[in-house]
DNA sequence: TAGATTGTTAATCGATTAACAATC
DNA sequence: TAGATTGTTAATCGATTAACAATC
């Protein structure tokens, strides 16, 4: 178990799925899955799941296949899902304000603790029980909030100097938004994910 | 050129990125670029950049590089997006209402211009010059205003319902939002953008 | 012509899948 | 024990990258 060759991202991308998927087998009470069952419901190759699963430890009994809960419990623990994990949003447009009361009841551990913006007139306004700041209280309010992750739902000429000015905070994982190509140094994540080129893309299948 | 291999997802997915960049170097009056060049300014490898604009055509000038509106038009032309693509929304919660501002202003030529809710109490209800619809009305719709893509914004649990209901409309294409995997028959392409499950893939690198 | 850059082939890399010994 | 299913190796598939002849 644990080799030391890089996860690929593909992988990590699917552990979520997978998660989902157990969790709600839990609620149908549901003690122990097969790979192959897996592989049914969520349109994968078995032995991708296998491969997958076995890449962080030996979960699965032979012969009878993995133990739902102690599955959901080790993703979770392998995702770092375990423990809270507060995260920035900058950018209260429409988008930003979306994903704000999305996550306050949706969220997985995942919480967003800070609204961020750059527009006075933005400032001061009130989501839940989350007030917006301005950008020059963003490093310390990361620093004191101990965030590691940002969202980014500007518009796209400010979404570099608002990334920029995130991993200056200390950020490491940033997920935008905003259609623009986001730079960061090697040891920052940058994650994009932009429904103009979604839409676009899916265009070409008509 | 045009060969007759199934063109793969990937390079469909660069394409719209392509695009916007070229948009940008129309903006800023340069009229050729080079893919060495491209690649530097997208991060990508000049090769593949060559490689998958080949599948489409012989676009490139050699010794000189391409035509930057040339190839705009190229590209918007093999997407389809030379011609506006109407698209119907369903599911005015927050994100959906977001999208449906968003695309007010965003939007290149993909055009939501319905949208639905199966809650009575948003039935009626009016953003921008779009109303809210039933379910009911909405074959007819889709029909009427030769829809053929869907965006899905509804809560996990109605979200597979949503997708059959557009599907047997005559939808074509779905970008689905909801926390959950959608089946379609093979010559529907649905396309899953969860955030949640990016945040929680995205806890994996902290 | 000389320099630059394409389109494409061949080499490489990486991810998916099949197959099966190990074992519950 | 017999049946089921894992973890893993080897085979396959597909995508990326390097290299270069063709040519503007």
């Amino acid at each position: 178990m644990t080799k030391f060759h890089k996860i690929p991202d593909v992988v990590i991308k699917r552990l979520p799925v997978y998660l989902r998927y157990l969790q709600q087998l839990v609620e149908r009470d549901i003690e122990t899955i097969s790979s192959q069952q897996m592989g049914e419901d969520l349109n994968l190759n078995p032995a991708q799941i296998r491969k997958d699963l076995s890449i962080f430890g030996d979960f699965g009994v032979k012969g009878m296949g993995y133990r739902v809960i102690e599955l959901s419990e080790k993703l979770t623990g392998i995702l770092g899902l375990d423990k809270e994990i507060p995260i920035a949003l900058v950018g209260m447009g429409n988008l930003g304000v979306a994903l704000c009361q999305y996550n306050r009841y949706q969220s997985a551990n995942t919480r967003i603790v800070a609204l961020f913006d750059g527009h006075p007139s933005k400032i001061g306004e009130k989501f839940g029980s989350l007030e917006v700041k301005s950008m020059e209280e963003l490093p310390a309010v990361v620093k004191e909030k101990k965030i590691k992750m940002g969202i980014i739902t500007v518009p796209a000429q400010a979404a570099q100097n608002v990334a920029d000015q995130l991993i200056n905070s200390g950020i490491k994982v940033i997920l935008n938004f905003a259609p623009a190509l986001i730079q960061g140094p090697m040891d920052v994540k940058v994650q994009n994910s932009d429904v103009t080129t979604e839409l676009q893309a899916l265009a070409y299948y008509l």
